[in-house]
DNA sequence: AGTCATTCCTTTTTT
DNA sequence: AGGAATGACT
């Protein structure tokens, strides 16, 4: 079989690299995830590389699924064997290997953000600190900071009493993990890397393994990723890695683009390839994304070139608020796929923060069209999921009082605050989890412990750990579906969840969603079962099958491609990001953030921005993002928006006002006053939307689609059309 | 013990 | 605006 043909020079170079450390830098859309493939199918059909000694490594289970079934069909049964997985996964699995050598046990749990963030403040309460001046949030995100450096408490650097508060809640965070036995995600790796760095043999058994180290996404590493690469690699020093410093997003996660450079530094005879044909888009806006790139400073620069042709330029269009975004795109969808034959499943409509999905959800549903909505956390965070979720863990691993918590109230079961708290206290004085304590009283019905509680809690109590006991003892030959089954039986949830609402319909359904994903997965361990579901991300969620446009977040949409696509939302405060003003890195990454967005398009471009935008309930006007302005007049399709001056608060009401109104108040020269997208209305023909328009002879020639009579041509000047908001 | 009201906080982005 | 944590009330 011939690995080579269909690739570039670049592409095959990269397959077939000698060995030693091998960097490939390679732009969007340039075919990386194909280098990645073969190279892994021709290190096993060409190089004799059994898959047991290759580990391949993503960052989110989808591109690690996707390798996996490429390789699959390059190579056939052959490419079993490979390791192949996110970090997390890929560390969890080692974790649980060597569990002897740490400080927890095999069957720990991995807590999720929620989670994460009441244990902070439970440690913060633990040390009578107010949260009001520390800030669970806070602390959490610099403890996170922390382990991504590979920090522990006692080497995080000290500057004033803050630092000391969090190095404290730090400290007793860490304990209060270990006794749930749980993990939150950084321990994952944090736990790997000093595991490797302490226990030299288990170093080398892992790195003599993986004769082939490959990484995806290289620029998205933090220095504890970094770190375990190399520790992995370190005896064959095969490490193969691809990222584009232009495409990392992920700085707040600890993420360094500057490990590419410290690669060349760490590995002085590396080779370095670079991919910069694009086989994804339109130059049209390939040059869109570089005008954007380019006035990042200290990069790289790169040419993007593509033979796809010129295509169409990018629209850029200027709603009223985000509702008026909203109904843009769903006009053009509603037209595109009515007059030009794309699929609604063609369209992805993307943003900087989840808020605003909501909005865009609203108008989808109100116009009747199916979305797909990109976000794990939005069916996993729910509360009925978390209930279900916290009972299996429960069983899992009995020490995690996060999850015992959660069950023991859900449904009420007559085991209140009090109950708990003296649960809790006698357990410590055996030292016992209160999990385990339970299983004890409701597996013994003459245990010693019975005398310590009294009447009602005592029977409550040996209620429930006599359910724990007997799922406990279930599990053993019960699969997750199963075993959920059973405990949805006995603890009567759906009549707990489902109260006959609208609400309580939905809840349920969500149950037996949750309940068809342990289906989907029925020869899964209960451990990987839950380890799969706590290391879902969002881009996991992306469905393949449904025709439908996709909302997600411009995070979620790297490594994605889509033949158009929106960015709504491009005003200042919102992308670039208002906390991200002060910080000029942080600013950088926002630009990198919408060239991501950018380079995701593969025909058609559509960039949005609002005159008005709500914060916190109240709609404020607002600025078109600083970042349009450096797309130059002709890369567009449509004219250049104005960002108004610097306006006293007393004139801001000023830029509520349509292009049309400042036209009038002034200006002789005819300017354009329709643009594609605009919704109008004409005095016959209703109400429809602008799809192009050019002046001409002193007028302006609209091409309308009505929703009555379809397409028209008409000249402004004469059609007494009127902007609709 | 469990329900209801009030307050306060949130909004970046995610494994 | 909406959700969660806290606290008063039945």
């Amino acid at each position: 079989m011939d690995l080579l043909t269909g690739l570039n020079l670049q592409q095959q170079q990269a397959v077939i690299a000698g060995l030693g450390p091998v960097l490939i830098l390679a732009g969007p859309g340039s075919g990386k995830t194909r280098v990645l493939t073969h190279r892994i199918a021709y290190l096993i059909s060409h190089m004799g590389v059994s898959p047991y000694h290759i580990l391949a490594v993503t960052f989110t289970n989808k591109a690690a699924r996707v390798m996996e079934n490429r390789v699959a069909e390059l190579l056939g049964d052959a490419s079993r064997g490979v390791t192949l997985g996110t970090f997390h996964a890929i560390c969890a699995r080692i974790l649980r290997r060597e569990a002897d050598a740490l400080p927890f046990n095999a069957n720990f749990v991995i807590y999720d953000a929620d989670d994460q963030l009441k244990l902070v403040r439970q440690a913060v309460n633990d040390l009578d600190l107010d949260p009001k001046q520390h800030q669970p949030a806070r602390i959490h995100a610099a403890i996170s900071n922390a382990k991504n450096e590979l920090l522990l408490p006692d080497q995080v650097p000290i500057n004033n009493y803050r630092d000391e508060a969090m190095r404290r809640v730090y400290q007793r965070y860490q304990s209060l993990l270990l006794d749930n036995n749980g993990l939150d995600f950084d321990d994952l790796l944090l736990y790997t890397v000093f595991l490797l760095d302490n226990h030299p043999s288990v170093r080398e058994k892992y790195a003599r393994r993986y004769e082939h180290v490959l990484v995806d996404e290289f620029q998205d590493t933090n220095l504890a990723q970094y770190t375990l690469l190399k520790h992995l690699a370190s005896f064959h020093r095969n490490i193969f890695v691809v990222g584009d410093a232009d495409q990392s997003i992920y700085r707040w996660r600890g993420a360094d683009y500057r490990n590419v450079l410290r690669f060349e530094d760490d590995y002085p005879q590396t080779q370095k390839i670079l991919l910069e044909q694009n086989y994804r888009s339109t130059q049209a806006i390939l040059d869109a994304a570089m005008a954007i790139i380019d006035h990042n400073p200290q990069r790289t620069p790169k040419r993007l070139f593509t033979e796809r042709g010129q295509g169409q330029k990018a629209v850029v269009f200027e709603a009223f608020d985000d509702r008026a975004e909203a109904g843009f795109v769903i006009d053009t969808i509603s037209v595109l796929v009515a007059r030009q034959q794309l699929q609604p499943g063609a369209f992805a409509v993307m943003y900087r923060t989840n808020a605003q999905s909501r909005v865009l959800e609203e108008a989808f549903l109100k116009a009747n069209l199916p979305y797909k909505l990109v976000g794990a956390q939005r069916f996993y965070g729910r509360r009925e999921i978390k209930d279900l979720i916290s009972y299996l863990r429960l069983v899992h691993n009995p020490r995690d009082e996060i999850s015992l918590e959660r069950a023991i109230h859900a449904p009420k079961r007559g085991i209140g605050d009090k109950t708990l708290l003296e649960l809790r206290r006698h357990a410590k004085q055996v030292s016992l989890s209160p999990g385990e304590l339970l299983l004890e009283l409701g597996s013994n019905s003459t245990s010693a412990q019975r005398e310590y509680f009294k009447g009602r809690s005592l029977t409550a109590l040996e209620q429930f750990g006599g359910l724990l006991y007997r799922w406990q003892i279930l599990k053993q030959d019960y699969n997750p579906q199963d075993l959920l089954d059973r405990i949805l039986d006995d603890i009567d949830y759906h009549s707990y969840i489902d109260d006959g609402s609208d609400e309580g319909r939905d809840r349920w359904d969500n149950v037996m969603e949750l309940r068809r994903l342990a289906a989907e997965r029925k020869d899964q361990s209960l451990e990987l079962f839950l380890e799969g579901i706590a290391l879902v991300s969002d881009q996991d969620t992306v469905e393949e099958n449904a025709n439908a446009p996709t909302l997600l977040t411009l995070h979620a949409a790297k490594g994605l491609e889509f033949p158009v696509v929106f960015i709504v939302g491009l005003n200042d405060g919102t992308l670039p990001h208002s906390r991200s003003f002060d910080d000029p890195e942080e600013m950088q990454e926002e630009r990198r953030l919408l060239y991501v967005g950018i380079t995701r398009a593969e025909e058609r471009l559509y960039l949005v921005f609002a005159q008005n935008r709500a914060a916190y309930g109240m709609n404020e006007p607002a600025q078109p993002s600083r970042f349009l302005e450096d797309l130059p007049q002709d890369l567009l399709a449509n004219s250049q928006p104005k960002r108004s001056q610097k306006q006293a608060p007393e004139h801001k009401a000023a830029a509520f006002r349509w292009p049309s109104d400042t036209q009038r108040s002034g200006k002789s020269e005819l300017q354009q006053k329709f643009h594609p997208g605009m919704r109008v209305n004409h005095p016959i023909w209703n109400e429809g939307m602008v799809l192009n328009s050019r002046l001409q002879d002193d007028d302006e020639i609209v091409d309308i689609f009505f929703e009555d009579v379809g397409l028209k041509r008409v000249a402004a000047s004469l059609a007494n059309l009127q902007i609709k908001p």
